[in-house]
DNA sequence: TCTCCTCGAGATCT
DNA sequence: CTCGAGGAGA
C-alpha cells in the first residue's frame, strides 16, 4: 500500500568500498501484496566482509509452492523465527546509515522500506547503488543482465542460489568484478562515473560525436554540411547515423538553426503529441527554407542513398588536415593539425573554403 | 540554447 | 524501476 511516494535515498552510480550488501527472499514480486521470508546482509569495509546478518521472518500463511521450489524455504524452516517487527528492527540496527548495495536493489529496498515504516515508523533514506544498473552500463551488449547472467559472465561459483546470504556473496563478487572492469575500461572510477552520471549519458549530444577519419571526399553532399535528425530512424540508431555524417566530414547537430543544411526525417508516427503532423524541427526548417536558407529536408531513405553513393565516382580527398585547417583563420595558430579534427572546426574550414576562389587548399 | 517535463518501451526482483 | 525520445517554455 504505497499510495505515498517512498522517500528513499539517492540512487548512485559509484563504487563505495564501505557499504552493506543486501538481499531478501519474499513470497512474491509485489511489495504491496507479498511478504519478506528472509533477510541477508553483509557489512563491507575496505572491500572486505567484516560482518554478516541473516534472519528468517515468521510467516503465518502457507508459502506458495513456486517460492519454496525457487528458494528452498519452507514454513517449517520459519518456525520460531522473529516476527516481521523484530526482524526489521534487527536488520535496521545492522544497517545503520550505511550505503546500501544490491542487485536490482530497488526491489529489496521497497520491501524493507515498507516494513521499516510500518513496524518502526522509520523511513529508510540510505543512499544506494544498484549493481544491475551498473552492469547494464558496463555491458550494454549483453542480451540480459539478470543476476544469473552476471554470475555466468564472471564465472562466479555460488553455493545455494536464491538464498539471501548466498546471493549477497555472489552480488559482492559481481560488484568487485564490475569495479575492476570499470577501472580497466575507463582508467579510473571517477571517469566512469562522470561518463555515466545522468545527463551526459542520456543526452545524445551531436557536438560530442567525433570521427577518426583523416581523409574526406569533399565532393560528397554531406561534407561540411550541418545535419539534423528528427523522428525515429527505422533502420539505424540516431547516434550511428550522426557518426556516419561525421565520418563523411559532415557536422551532426541537435537542432535546426540558420547553419543547418540537411534535416533528415525519421518516423514520427509513434509520437502521440505529433499525431502525423510535423515536428517543431520540421516546421522551423520549412520556415528557414522559405526565407531562402541553404537547407533541404530529406527522408530517411534519401539519407541512405547519400551514404551508399559514398566511394563511387570521382573522389577528391584531403591528404592532410593541415592543408585545410592551416588556412582557417580561426585555427591557424594551432600547430597540431590533429587538434583541429573536430566537426566544428571542419565547418569553419568549409566556410572558409567557400570564400576562396577555388580549391587551392585541396588536392 | 538550455533545462525540465511527459510518454512509451523494456527489464528485473521472488 | 531506467532510459531514450521529442516537446514546451524561459
Amino acid at each position: 500500500m504505497s499510495m505515498i511516494k517512498r522517500e528513499k535515498g539517492k540512487n548512485m552510480i559509484s563504487f563505495p568500498n564501505e557499504y552493506v550488501m543486501i538481499d531478501i527472499e519474499t513470497t512474491g514480486l509485489s511489495s504491496e501484496w507479498d511478504d519478506i521470508l528472509e533477510i541477508g546482509a553483509l557489512k563491507v569495509k575496505n572491500n572486505e566482509i567484516i560482518d554478516s546478518f541473516q534472519s528468517f521472518v515468521a510467516c503465518d500463511y502457507e508459502i506458495p509452492e513456486e517460492i519454496t521450489a525457487l528458494t528452498g524455504i519452507t514454513n517449517e524452516m520459519l518456525v520460531g523465527a522473529p516476527d516481521p517487527a523484530e526482524a526489521i528492527k534487527n536488520f535496521s540496527a545492522f544497517l545503520g546509515d550505511s550505503i546500501i548495495i544490491g542487485y536490482n536493489v530497488n526491489f529489496d529496498i521497497n520491501f524493507l522500506y515498507d516494513y521499516s515504516e510500518k513496524y518502526l515508523g522509520i523511513k529508510i533514506r540510505n543512499d544506494y547503488v544498484d549493481c544491475m544498473r551498473i552492469a547494464r552500463k558496463l555491458f550494454p551488449d549483453e542480451p540480459h543482465h539478470r543476476l544469473k547472467d552476471m554470475i555466468k559472465l564472471f564465472n562466479i561459483s555460488i553455493n545455494s542460489s536464491h538464498r539471501a546470504i548466498a546471493d549477497c556473496e555472489a552480488t559482492k563478487q559481481i560488484y568487485d568484478k564490475l569495479y575492476q572492469f570499470a577501472i580497466d575500461t575507463y582508467g579510473n572510477i571517477e571517469e566512469f562515473c562522470n561518463v555515466f552520471s545522468r545527463k551526459k549519458y542520456y543526452e545524445l549530444n551531436a557536438g560530442e560525436i567525433k570521427t577518426n577519419k583523416t581523409e574526406f571526399d569533399i565532393s560528397h553532399p554531406l561534407f561540411g554540411k550541418v545535419c539534423v535528425f528528427t523522428g525515429k530512424l527505422e533502420k539505424m540508431e540516431r547516434r550511428n547515423a550522426m557518426q556516419i555524417v561525421a565520418d563523411f566530414g559532415g557536422i551532426p547537430d541537435n537542432n535546426v538553426t540558420r547553419r543547418t543544411n540537411y534535416l533528415i526525417l525519421g518516423n514520427n508516427d509513434y509520437c502521440t503529441t505529433i499525431k502525423g503532423g510535423k515536428s517543431t524541427k520540421q516546421k522551423k526548417a520549412e520556415e528557414l527554407i522559405s526565407k531562402g536558407s541553404d537547407l533541404i529536408i530529406i527522408t530517411e531513405n534519401d539519407f541512405y542513398d547519400l551514404i551508399i553513393s559514398y566511394g563511387e565516382g570521382e573522389e577528391l580527398k584531403l591528404k592532410t588536415n593541415s592543408d585545410v585547417f592551416g588556412c582557417c583563420s580561426k585555427y591557424k595558430e594551432c600547430s597540431d593539425a590533429k587538434k583541429c579534427l573536430r566537426t566544428d572546426d571542419r565547418a569553419n574550414a568549409c566556410l572558409y573554403r567557400k570564400n576562396l576562389e577555388n580549391g587551392k587548399i585541396f588536392y
